[in-house]
DNA sequence: TATTGTTATACTCTATAACTATA
DNA sequence: TATAGTTATAGAGTATAACAATA
């Protein structure tokens, strides 16, 4: 356990960086929002695998999937196709032109990556993804953390979390925050 | 300047960690947007600024900024004071409500991360924050890019660029997509 | 009854443009 | 004319809830 000011830089560090997350989204094209090329861009890096499997890689809803999904599929970017061992399941497969576009996606985001920090070493790099890779196994499924709080405190139970995960989840997320009506 | 595959994979990270600063956000308050959560946490560590240095600092528009800002002084968690050097400009500065709000949502997060990151050691985590902070000082100001290209990022960057501040605005970043007409 | 995926609804964040008031 | 900040509008991302089909 460190210093709590050492996890407050953290946590201002991966706040900011949402603005460089940004900056990136900004190289794509007008056709292909942020979140379909997150979608094409784990389906070149995974292969072949089912929403819910997507789902968990991306850290977010189904719900929010399906509609990413959706969309690349109406461009004709992915296939839905029916899982043989499960009819209620969908197999997400990436098409040539998906192939070819998440390429052009990727060219665009590291000439500007490859910009930004030209002074990096390999080395250097090769820390950073090691560190990022290991920080965000630590934090595991980031989603919903499943402890819904049906009014007033009840915590304790909560036991949710990843069963999903990238690897086991952590303990819980702390409570909701129950609805202070302060300030 | 390193293999692509290595920029691919910073990309990555950083697309994947906006699922960890969701799980940050959760803990928050539903009175206390992430928004006003980032503008009040700037001001608790750089102290009073205007508008235009929060914006910067924060890497949005000032346009979005003003709403933060204008959320948080509602709810009495900062000032707008007027700036004696310039009218047009207004200094906000953290009331007492708001710097305890500040603190006790920092207490949250950090509990968060300290739990998620228990392994990591003093030293990692310093190598952690410095390797973020060089990140975001490399990518320099992510806001808008402008339509020109000035070429090659800044001679100087690389060096450790310390904590929080996203120090002065870098080059520019890639045009924003020429609208290639293309995919 | 439990699970996989879809759809409808609502909220937050961000960017662009138009506007005011100062400089 | 240029700049600091505000407000209105629009687009994207996500979470919750209700629902369909299958296990």
């Amino acid at each position: 356990m460190a210093a709590q000011s050492r996890y407050v830089e953290v946590a201002q560090h991966i706040t900011a960086l949402g603005a460089v997350k940004r900056a990136l989204t900004r190289t794509l094209p007008a056709e292909c929002p942020s979140g379909s090329a997150h979608v094409l861009s784990l389906l070149n890096a995974h292969g072949e695998m089912r929403m819910s499997r997507l789902s968990e890689l991306l850290g977010i809803d189904t719900s929010v999937t399906s509609r990413h999904v959706a969309h690349a599929a109406q461009r004709g970017w992915l296939e839905r196709l029916p899982d043989p061992a499960d009819g209620r399941s969908r197999l997400l497969r990436l098409t040539p032109a998906g192939r070819d576009l998440i390429d052009s996606l990727g060219d665009r985001a590291v000439a500007m990556i490859a910009r930004k920090l030209a002074d990096w070493s390999d080395a250097e790099l090769d820390a950073l993804t090691t560190m990022l890779g290991r920080l965000r196994a630590d934090f595991g499924d980031c989603r919903i953390p499943g402890p819904r709080d049906d009014g007033p405190p009840a915590p304790g139970s909560s036991g949710t979390a990843g069963s999903t995960g990238a690897h086991e989840a952590a303990g819980p997320l702390l409570p909701r925050t129950p609805t202070p009506s302060h300030a």
